[in-house]
DNA sequence: GTCGTTGCCCTCGTTACTTCA
DNA sequence: GTTGAAGTAACGAGGGCAACG
């Protein structure tokens, strides 16, 4: 006796994925507003993660960056920054330090780094930024994950850091926070996986039930429907409610050709 | 209107450095 | 004092977009 068999019998298991799934049997909501949006997929069953867009800067990305650039008072103070560069190399014509005559006790680190700018050599340089700046950063990421040139020169400014460094920081920011959400979404689809590995082998633990109830008992010797017992995951699956007529239990409901011979306590 | 170029910024992946257990 | 892991600043490559000629 194989699957063949088993779909013989008239009984239906469904465990599948549709977008259009009734989903009651298993309640699962997503734990946080953002879903894995980088996966190709959604998790039928379920899964029904929002779709929301995780980051937000993905749509508002060419806004933020290039709006500011129709402002002419921002796009002029970063070209007028730009213009004082004497390097032609792209990334280094980023490199400008802009904040250096403004150097305070507070940014000695920075300061540090302004001066090896000045050795011109090219050892890469690596700052720890204080708590200060960390938190201010923070708190601009808060309430900008971009940044627009003029937010960039004015938050440079006040940190004493370059705005290159402002960039980086926003950068490597967005790029964490993506890592985490990445890393939450990960562990959501996990315990989805795991609560749907269960519901399947619960379904087919029911499934072999019903089958071995179905082996034990011929047609003939067919219980009564009022001694059936319907297994809430077959009422759904059979439709019982809403046509009676569709129900695939229905054999029992009428009264058997040899419905004499038909003994509620036969075993077997 | 289309095309090529330029400049800017982005993400992604990586490297190098710092801190801490 | 040493070491490995984690965190993170910095970098380069590649691509998208807008402006310009």
């Amino acid at each position: 006796m194989g699957f063949d068999d088993i779909c013989n019998t008239g009984l239906v298991l469904g465990l599948g994925f549709s977008s259009t799934t009734d989903q009651k049997s298993t309640k699962i909501i997503a734990p946080l507003g953002k879903g894995p949006t980088s996966l190709g997929f959604e998790p039928s069953l379920t899964l029904s993660l929002s779709g929301d867009r995780t980051y937000e800067q993905q749509a508002t990305k060419k806004v933020s960056v290039t709006k500011p650039l129709n402002d002419d008072q921002s796009a002029d103070l970063y070209r007028q920054d730009s213009a004082a560069s004497s390097y032609s190399n792209a990334s280094v014509k980023r490199e400008r330090d802009v904040g250096s005559e403004e150097t305070t006790e507070v940014e000695k680190v920075s300061s540090r780094v302004s001066d090896e700018d000045d050795d011109g050599s090219n050892a890469r340089k690596k700052l720890r930024l204080t708590k200060a700046q960390s938190a201010l950063l923070e708190e601009s990421f808060k309430i900008h994950s971009t940044l627009n040139p003029k937010q960039k020169q004015d938050l440079a400014r006040e940190l004493n850091l370059r705005p290159r460094q402002v960039e980086v920081w926003f950068q490597n920011r967005r790029a964490r926070t993506k890592l985490k959400q990445t890393e939450v979404d990960c562990e959501f689809l996990k315990k989805c996986c795991e609560t749907l590995t269960e519901e399947n082998r619960r379904l087919h633990k029911e499934l072999q039930e019903l089958k071995a109830l179905k082996i034990a008992q011929p047609l003939y010797m067919q219980l009564p429907v009022a001694t059936l017992t319907m297994y809430p995951s077959c009422e759904r699956i059979g439709g019982v409610g809403e046509n009676p007529s569709k129900n695939p239990f229905t054999i029992a409901q009428k009264p058997h050709f040899y419905s004499q011979f038909t003994n509620p306590s036969a075993a077997c």
